[in-house]
DNA sequence: GTCTATATCGAGATAGAC
DNA sequence: GTCTATCTCGATATAGAC
């Protein structure tokens, strides 16, 4: 039993290295060598736990789809109103600037380079676009938007992404800025 | 001179090919053996006309910068009106949808991917985002729109980058429609 | 469960014949 | 200018000792 712990804390740590090395430098420019180098871990060791490097990624998928509906229960438990939780997704944008400016949003770069040359692990990580999706549509639901919260979930998605992506490719902090505020005013007007 | 010409041909060839196969499937998972391959030409005579695989990227984003241009330039020809010019920007998206939807927008997944390994190579990337922004700006300009045209201009580019990230992510045709049309809207109303 | 040694493959790049 | 043969390296993955 004490051994099983030490065995799955170890596959943690692996995961959580490969979560930080994917996000910063890409699922398909990441290597086994990176992962252990970064992990301290000796390269043939990680067969123990994952058969091939397909199924890091999916376990990596796991870990953040875990997190963020971590994240959003917890929003939903603290934040009463539907309008302040929505404006509290936008905050990510702020709180998270410097990553972003530097990789862009974890789950759009991932899904962008997925969709090129692996199509089915693309279908995948698009689960945690979903997870924000109905998300975000609940929240327009309880704001009364009846039929159009799908595309207000949906467009709100799309601007966030747009942003980060636009901020990381000219690291530009000022745009952000200007567009999470534009978006917190646009969340005040629905 | 003869000789010349075939083989500034043979150049443009390689640059045609490649650039396909780093929007399809992106820069870092596109091998020498695919370019060879898919433009029927043996592997070791890349090196006459590229010295590395860095200098093909740099070809094809100067090949892209150039086909950017002269779009722009036509639409400043033929299109009289700021805001058609600014509604035929938009109209991309549409005339684009079938590649958009299966492999997203040629420009945001490149600087999508670069910026997480390629740094250099990225600042070069960005050069066509700047190519299509200091157009759109010049557009609101001359709509009246003053020290916000800047902001507009930035806006309009993160949008459609968002749209196309999305829209390729879940393959929905619908929503790209809509978002364009509702940006049609928007341009009326600045 | 852990780690070392190694197999196998495909990548970018080069040398040199034609 | 064009093409073949080849080098070197680093990638994923496996075998098997401990």
């Amino acid at each position: 039993m004490a051994l099983k712990r030490k065995g799955q804390e170890f596959r943690q740590h692996i995961v959580e290295t490969a979560n930080r090395l994917f996000y910063r430098h890409g699922f398909n420019q990441t290597s086994f060598s990176d992962i252990a180098e970064a992990a301290n871990i000796p390269r043939g060791n990680f067969y123990y736990y994952f058969k091939s490097k397909h199924e890091i990624l999916e376990a990596v998928v796991e870990y953040r789809l875990a997190g963020i509906r971590a994240m959003l229960a917890e929003w939903d438990a603290t934040i009463p109103e539907p309008r302040d939780r929505l404006k509290r997704y936008v905050r990510i944008l702020l709180n998270e600037e410097q990553d972003i400016l530097r990789y862009g949003c974890p789950m759009g770069s991932l899904s962008v380079e997925l969709s090129k040359t692996q199509l089915v692990l693309q279908s995948r990580a698009r689960e945690m676009f979903e997870v924000f999706f109905d998300w975000l549509k609940a929240q327009f639901l309880a704001l009364g938007c009846g039929r159009a919260a799908r595309d207000h979930a949906r467009h709100l998605l799309a601007v966030s992404q747009g942003v980060s992506l636009l901020a990381n490719a000219f690291e530009d902090s000022a745009f952000l800025r200007r567009e999470a505020n534009q978006l917190m005013r646009w969340i005040d007007d629905v």
